[in-house]
DNA sequence: CATATGATGGACT
DNA sequence: GTCCATCATATGG
């Protein structure tokens, strides 16, 4: 099982590339985690592009430039930050240096599904139907930081699952953000009961 | 040290 | 849809 998953990751050039095609290319992907001797994870259903300093959105815009110092690594790095009591999970994106991220907003949980219930204390689409609730489900935070999900010994990574070409892809404006572009940049798996928001 | 700030979640109308 | 508790950070005194 852990060989076939190790064969399954998606290396780093997956990451090298803007940030709306990388979150629209995670839909339908694996996210799993080593969590002690157990597997935790599931398919990612809802992603949020967050395209870097020109971006009013994004972390690294103006201000929060210092908020955003994780946000320059090499692209798969995991970066974890804090909003409202919850940990939220992106994946640095683009060319290195260039300070963009895909949010990670809702998966379907496939692995570890005992483990995710007791962690959340709720039955159903709750379990992980949104950013904060999925990092709660898979015991996600800051001490993540920095690992590279394209790396086989990170204990978070990302992995080919199923074609995607014949699913329908929904696109939206980004929830929850004070500032939003014109381009929406939130992308879900039509019809899945695990999105977050129609 | 004090306070303002959210890429939220959950309870409620 | 609205309201507000939440809490790690950032920032200013």
């Amino acid at each position: 099982m852990k060989k076939k998953f190790s064969e399954n990751i998606l290396d780093n050039t997956f990451y090298k590339r803007e940030a709306d095609k990388v979150a629209y290319d995670l839909l339908g992907k694996m996210l799993v985690k080593k969590d002690e001797e157990e597997i935790v994870g599931g398919m990612i259903v809802e992603t949020e592009a967050y395209l870097g300093p020109e971006d009013p959105a994004c972390i690294s815009y103006r201000k929060r430039r210092r908020v955003g110092k994780n946000l320059f690594g090499d692209p798969g790095e995991v970066f974890i930050y804090m909003v409202h009591g919850n940990w939220l999970f992106n994946i640095l994106v683009d060319k290195k240096q260039v300070p963009a991220a895909v949010l990670i907003r809702a998966i379907e949980p496939r692995y570890g599904l005992d483990i995710i219930m007791r962690r959340r204390m709720v039955v159903g689409i709750a379990l992980t139907n949104g950013p904060g609730k999925l990092t709660k489900a898979l015991d996600i935070d800051k001490r993540y930081n920095g690992y590279n999900v394209s790396d086989p010994k990170s204990p978070l990574n990302i992995l080919y699952y199923k074609d995607i070409s014949n699913i329908q892809i929904k696109r939206t404006g980004r929830i929850g953000v004070k500032e939003d572009l014109n381009t929406p940049l939130r992308f879900y798996i039509a019809g899945n009961r695990w999105v977050s928001r129609k």
